[in-house]
DNA sequence: ACGAAACGGAACCGATCGGTACCGAATCGA
DNA sequence: TCGATTCGGTACCGATCGGTTCCGTTTCGT
């Protein structure tokens, strides 16, 4: 049932809601961006809103397939995760977590697309709980999704990977026993010039 | 040279950005808000941005007397940043960081009021730093704000204040030197209902 | 008491917002 | 091949956006 026109109109969405903010653009932009025709748009999407909720569907789906991979090609370590968003940081035009920036941005909790950006990250949560199938500390999965999310804003600010490995020092320090003193500190970031 | 109606536009900002978002409001529902005239605004703010600044501004000035009073008052305790961030939390109308928001919102590195949202950041950067003048691994300021920031953003979401005292579990970790093996692991948030 | 400065209210501006209605062309399944 | 569906383009809608201008009143220092 989907059309190409609902496609390239979530890709567009994706790109621009992500790149310069949900208000900023405007359904004219989308439009042009994408090549489809304003009628055509309205024929997919009852609104602009479902649009956005659909773009995050779509990006929930991309994230978790790569957190589960990212991991799973790290042999299992959850710590990979954090390696992951470095890279991810590092590419050109990253600004956050389309999640989070729609929970910024829409401040209504009954607004649909809201809700989308709510259960992206209940749902990245319970693909932490799977991935940490050892014996854990029950609180573990909702620490990690914390310095993710930390280090997701701090690398909107500091524009640089570097939180992405402030976050996986501290993952560090709550995953081993620690129970073994002498070892070297971790090597820290030098500052940013 | 600050006048009334100057400092209600800057508390009516602060109430109203922060609460339904910096594009959402627009400059009528300011002047509504405020009670204060159309041309009377544009004597004092060249542009909304401006405004968006100005409020920032005393958002950063707010908070880090915040910061030094709540830390302060415990002490010297930097863990009870986190502690008062749960209260902040707790309270009606909470919606993350007004700085945070910021970022979010408008994407162009060079708009003057993302840049006040920058500096903010920093300068808790350097109000953390002071407060643990005791000798401490050089990255922990850093790795205190990205819990602070991570706590945040999972409020937002879970609204809530279990977050902050996840940070601050996290933190704890980080701060207590890692050799007192048989202490009974710190009490665990029930889930929410 | 008086002049200057700051004020609130309203009319107005072009631009853009999200959304609707209708068009003719392209596409596609049977 | 033909009919149905999907498509892109455009004109149009009322509402609101951020911002300018003018006017009459209130406030305040002296």
């Amino acid at each position: 049932m989907p059309t190409r026109a609902r496609e390239r109109l979530i890709e567009a969405a994706g790109d621009l809601f992500f790149a310069e903010g949900i208000h900023a653009v405007g359904v004219e932009r989308l439009l042009r961006e994408s090549g489809v025709g304003r009628a055509s748009f309205y024929r997919h999407f009852a609104s602009k809103d479902e649009l956005v909720a659909a773009m995050l569907r779509s990006y929930d789906e991309e994230l978790r397939g790569w957190l589960r991979r990212v991991v799973a090609d790290a042999g299992g370590d959850p710590l990979a995760m954090f390696d992951g968003l470095a890279d991810r940081m590092a590419a050109s035009g990253f600004r956050g977590c389309a999640s989070i920036n729609t929970m910024v941005e829409i401040a209504d909790p009954d607004d649909p697309a809201r809700k989308v950006a709510v259960e992206h990250k209940e749902a990245m949560l319970r693909e932490l709980r799977r991935l940490l199938d050892a014996p854990y500390d029950a609180d573990l999965p909702e620490q990690l999704l914390l310095l993710f999310d930390g280090a997701l804003v701090s690398s909107l600010r500091e524009r640089s990977p570097a939180p992405a490995r402030r976050a996986r020092r501290i993952a560090q320090a709550l995953l081993e026993p620690p129970m073994q003193p002498g070892l070297p500190p971790t090597e820290v970031d030098p500052p940013t010039p």
